[in-house]
RNA sequence: CGCGGGGUGGAGCAAUCUGGUAGCUCGUCGGGCUCAUAACCCGAAGGUUGGAGGUUCAAAUCCUUCCCCCGCAA
């Protein structure tokens, strides 16, 4: 089939490469290149890097909507479909209605559930024991298309963002290549998303990583793994933001003051919740780089009894 | 020129402003205690203080320059 591909981050790479293995990708779409970094250098999207070594012409459009030249660069390639994965723009009508079959999203959770853009992250912080990728056909909405494909998978309890991404974003990859294929073959099914039964996972803001220490140890933990590593969980130590790369649930039935350091060891840092606790494994002071607890202890003087905010 | 922090024995830090024989916590090695231990006690090894140049009787510390690392920011 001839294809266009849309997409920005690190997700959507792998089922660009897919793509590139099985089918004729004849533009690659994604954002335009930002000043990043150290130095606010600017730098290319993943999907960018990708498409420049593969030799596919990348556009990089501000907003498609509106955008004359770029509808008109699709029109002319004249795709079967289009394949948009993790690209931060809502396609125009003008634009959905170009490819054949359809465009084609594929997106990181089980819908109806979890539509919007971080829907990974809001699995975990949700405490969701799973959650899955789907494959749809795009429509003016927000994920709100006609599902086609699913594959699920289980969430445990110690699983962090990371893991969960990068096992979605090579299942998503497979499952576009098996959508493509059913389309091809004309047998899948459409199914209609039930409203009712939507939720919404909306942009990571940086505020959402305060840790907030009234809340019970299970969705501090569960906020920790799923917002790492980014924006990342901080709190404030004597005015110091502390960001949390690594925590355990320690304990689940202690009522200590929230916040409060309780103890000190070789295992980390145990700070008391509403219910339970939290052990810091792993942190990082603002400015300096991340280390384990027991490493930051050694420099560092942290005193029992104080209480984080 | 986006803002900022830093390079000191294996790790994390202190001493830098107010130059004067490099210190702390941990780890390592040896010994001791103990039924036993990641615990405790005693002892030891391990640094040309990122590189080069300069100022000085004397530089981790002051000056010049180069290299490297990291955070914020997304």
């Amino acid at each position: 089939m001839k294809i266009v591909f849309m997409g920005t981050p690190e997700f959507a790479v792998p089922t660009l490469k897919k793509l590139l293995e099985n089918h004729e990708v004849a533009a690659v779409f994604t954002q335009p290149d930002r000043p990043k970094g150290r130095g606010q250098k600017m730098q290319y999207s993943p999907v960018k890097e990708a498409a420049l070594e593969a030799n596919i012409p990348v556009y990089q459009p501000i907003k498609l909507k509106g955008d004359i030249n770029a509808i008109d660069i699709i029109k002319d390639i004249n795709p079967d479909v289009i394949v948009v994965v993790a690209f931060g723009q809502i396609l125009p009508r003008s634009v959905l209605d170009i490819p054949s079959l359809g465009c084609i999203n594929v997106h990181a959770s089980l819908l109806p559930e979890l539509r919007g853009a971080a829907p990974i992250n809001w699995a975990i912080i949700r405490g969701y024991n799973k959650t899955g990728v789907t494959t749809m056909l795009m429509n003016e909405g927000l994920d709100t298309g006609d599902m086609l494909l699913k594959s699920e998978i289980d969430i445990n309890d110690n699983n962090t963002y990371e893991e969960i991404h990068d096992k979605l974003m090579n299942i998503g990859a497979d499952l576009l290549i098996e959508t493509l294929k059913g389309i091809e073959k004309g047998n899948i099914i459409r199914i209609k998303q039930q409203n009712e039964k939507s939720s919404y996972a909306p942009m990571l803001k940086k505020e959402l990583g305060h840790i907030n220490w009234d809340k019970d140890s299970i969705e501090i933990y569960n906020l920790i793994r799923g917002i790492t590593p980014w924006p990342g969980a901080h709190t404030f130590y004597k005015g110091n933001m502390i960001k949390i790369w690594k925590a355990e649930n320690k304990s689940q039935n202690i009522y200590l003051k929230p916040g409060k350091i309780i103890n000190l060891s070789k295992e980390g840092i145990e700070v008391a919740c509403s219910k339970g606790s939290i052990l810091i494994k792993e942190l990082q002071e603002f400015g300096s780089k991340r280390m384990d607890t027991i490493a930051y202890l050694n420099g560092h003087g942290i005193e029992k009894g104080i209480i984080l905010d």
